[in-house]
RNA sequence: GGGGCAGUAGCUCAGCUGGUUAGAGCAGGGGACUCAUAAUCCCUGGGUCGCGGGUUCAAGUCCUGCCUGCCCUACCA
């Protein structure tokens, strides 16, 4: 990468049909906010953009539950999970909404482009419908007897039983699972992308992609092999309209959820650029053919990712096999990289809210800190495979690891030097030991920074976590708490372990920006070093949208970043005596929480 | 049914294109120190690398079969 480069860090969408939970971080929020931050550390003009994905039937089924209008429910979800966000640190450029206008403009715009290339088909299907509402009845809120094993509460895509794929129409007594009425298959006519079009020009991108941890471009190929044309709209009255004359004002069609989802990292950085008074900036992170973009989610969100959304978006440049041309919004850059984590369990099973299997971020965040959940996620989060999260382990991580390793050396160091010294203090001549110190985090700076570069997040927080323990073995070796008759060797060897601390606190903003802010005033540092995003209510930019109003977006001025490397600390800058950074915990939690999720 | 990933010390995990006695952290045992949220530092025991075949001078690392777990298979990261 070279010297400043436009960087998208484009996050999955959260859905917006309950709170998120601390699986939905560790695999989208935390790893991308690690690589954002670090990437701006660098120098890089990076834009981290995201919001909640509002469309489809789960919302519809989670409104009529509460008593909510669709627009009410998205509306309330939206605004819970950005406020979690928001606790947790994300230093998002913009977290949106896929209910604006400007999302839907760009939606349209995209379906249009497509459209106008050929590389969207009408073909009639028969699908299921409820026969009280009209909308569509996705197979999985069908369920009946299994054709093949008899099972008689399979669902309408595949029996949990037998395992079996289904269609709907093959279950013997089908039912609704929202409301338990027959549903009716009935002839419709729906859109299609057609994906086998982008097959040879998907297979020559796969080719030139590198550093894509192997297990996502191996399913990805896979996927290229057997390709079908996708539907892309629905009978609901709830998403975008579908932009052609005869459909675009008929209340029961509108595009599918995940066709305008995916779009969302699009219409995210345009509306990110109105905002900023630049309408035109989008451009820099999608035209510029020099611009990275890199976008992270969980496995289950591999497929939109590495397949169809490289497909929308050569369809829309003319790239398919059809041909065509880019339409008004011009050639667009195809993601770098698809940083996909696995799955995070909790105490050994899958999270499930229904099964009340789940710790959201807004309770966690409410009895632990944003850091010590962060820690966790960076040091033991799902990166290459499924992670099990336990209370016993975050305890262990968080009062071993976290507490008794960093918050330790931040302590005991800056404490000396406040009671000897009351200040930085002038150092001394260097001996090799201090020079070593130094070395080691100076070294720390490539190979962590290397690392997050890579997307290694637990290998990048365990080198920092080395370099930590470098240096509270050099308070073990030098022993400065026993030079009270030579203060100015003392003096030299505390400068040098305070120089070590603030270099690691630049090392550990990516991972724990908030702690890092805390160790930056106690060594005497003023201002913002880890800047932190923040809600604005703002007004939809555009008519035509959903959004029911003013909204909350997350958003923040990063523009001010420290940069990457060592700053030597100043001399004679006050210090007080420190009051913990971290909080330990009491082994009595672990009891505490499980009890808490079995009540 | 098809596909992907994983199965390495008590626990959580590293082990890239196969090559000397398989590594780390934590937990356990012993010791040192006292600046610090009893934190820190040193030493130390512990593994038939899921199971069975095969390729090779050589396999945790490649091939094959099986077992187990997770995920995708057209709307939960």
């Amino acid at each position: 990468m070279g010297r400043m480069t436009h960087v998208l860090t484009a996050l999955a969408w959260p859905y917006a049909n309950g709170p998120r939970h601390i699986g939905h971080v560790a695999g989208f929020g935390v790893p991308a906010d690690v690589f954002a931050r670090y990437m701006r550390m660098r120098g890089h003009d990076v834009l981290m953009v995201s919001g909640t994905d509002e469309h489809g039937t789960p919302i519809l089924v989670q409104a009529d539950s509460e008593g909510l209008t669709a627009a009410e429910a998205a509306a309330k979800y939206n605004r819970i999970i950005v406020e979690d966000l928001d606790a947790l640190g994300l230093s998002y450029d913009l977290f949106t909404r896929t209910t604006t206008g400007n999302h839907y403009q760009t939606v349209q715009e995209l379906f249009t482009t497509l459209y106008g290339n050929g590389y969207i088909l009408q073909k009639k299907t028969l699908g299921a419908i409820s026969p009280s509402t009209g909308r569509t009845l996705p197979d999985r809120y069908i369920e009946g007897t299994c054709p093949h094993c008899g099972f008689d509460s399979a669902r309408g895509d595949q029996c949990d039983n037998c395992g079996r794929q289904l269609d709907p129409t093959d279950l013997i007594d089908p039912k609704s699972r929202i409301n338990g009425e027959t549903p009716k298959f009935v002839e419709e006519d729906h859109f299609f992308l057609d994906l086998p079009a982008f097959a040879d020009a998907l297979n020559a991108w796969l080719d030139t992609r590198t550093g894509w941890r192997t297990n996502v471009l191996r399913f990805t190929k896979n996927l290229l092999d057997e390709m079908h044309p996708r539907p892309i709209s629905r009978d609901l009255d709830w998403g975008v309209p579908i932009p052609l004359e005869g459909w675009v004002d008929r209340p029961d069609k509108r595009l599918y959820v995940w066709f305008d989802a995916v779009i969302g990292y699009l219409s995210a950085t345009i509306e990110w650029a109105r905002r900023s008074g630049d309408p035109e900036a989008w451009k820099r992170w999608w035209q510029d053919p020099e611009a990275v973009s890199y976008y992270f989610m969980g496995k289950d969100n591999i497929v939109f990712h590495s397949e169809i959304w490289p497909a929308m978006l050569l369809g829309a440049n003319g790239e398919g096999a059809g041909g065509g041309e880019p339409g008004a919004l011009g050639k667009l850059n195809l993601p770098t990289e698809v940083v996909s984590s696995e799955f995070l369990t909790m105490e050994g099973k899958q999270f499930s809210s229904s099964r009340r299997v789940v710790i959201y971020v807004r309770d966690f965040l409410e009895r632990y800190s944003p850091d010590a959940l962060r820690y966790y996620i960076c040091a033991a989060g799902p990166e290459n495979q499924d992670s099990d999260f336990t209370w016993a382990e975050f305890l262990r991580r968080n009062n071993d690891e976290l507490v008794a390793g960093w918050g330790n050396l931040v302590n005991r160091s800056i404490a000396m030097a406040a009671k000897n010294f009351g200040a930085v203090p002038e150092p001394g001549e260097l001996e090799d030991v201090d020079r070593e110190l130094l070395a080691a985090t100076r070294t720390a700076f490539d190979t962590v920074g290397d690392l997050i570069g890579a997307n290694k997040v637990r290998a990048g927080i365990g080198e920092a976590m080395k370099a930590v323990a470098a240096a509270n073995k050099y308070l073990a070796d030098t022993a400065p708490w026993k030079m009270k008759e030579d203060p100015k060797r003392q003096g030299t060897v505390l400068y040098t372990v305070l120089q070590a601390v603030s270099d690691l606190k630049t090392i550990m903003s990516p991972f724990l920006p908030h702690s890092s802010q805390r160790v930056h005033e106690l060594l005497g540092g003023e201002g913002v070093f880890a800047p932190m995003p923040y809600i604005e209510e703002v007004a939809d930019l555009d008519e035509g949208g959903a959004t029911d109003g003013p909204y909350p977006i997350l958003t923040g001025d990063y523009s001010d970043v420290p940069k990457w490397e060592s700053v030597p600390l100043v001399p004679g800058t006050v210090l007080e005596k420190p009051t913990p950074v971290f909080t330990k915990l009491e082994p009595s939690i672990v009891d505490e929480e499980i009890e808490r999720l079995n009540a």
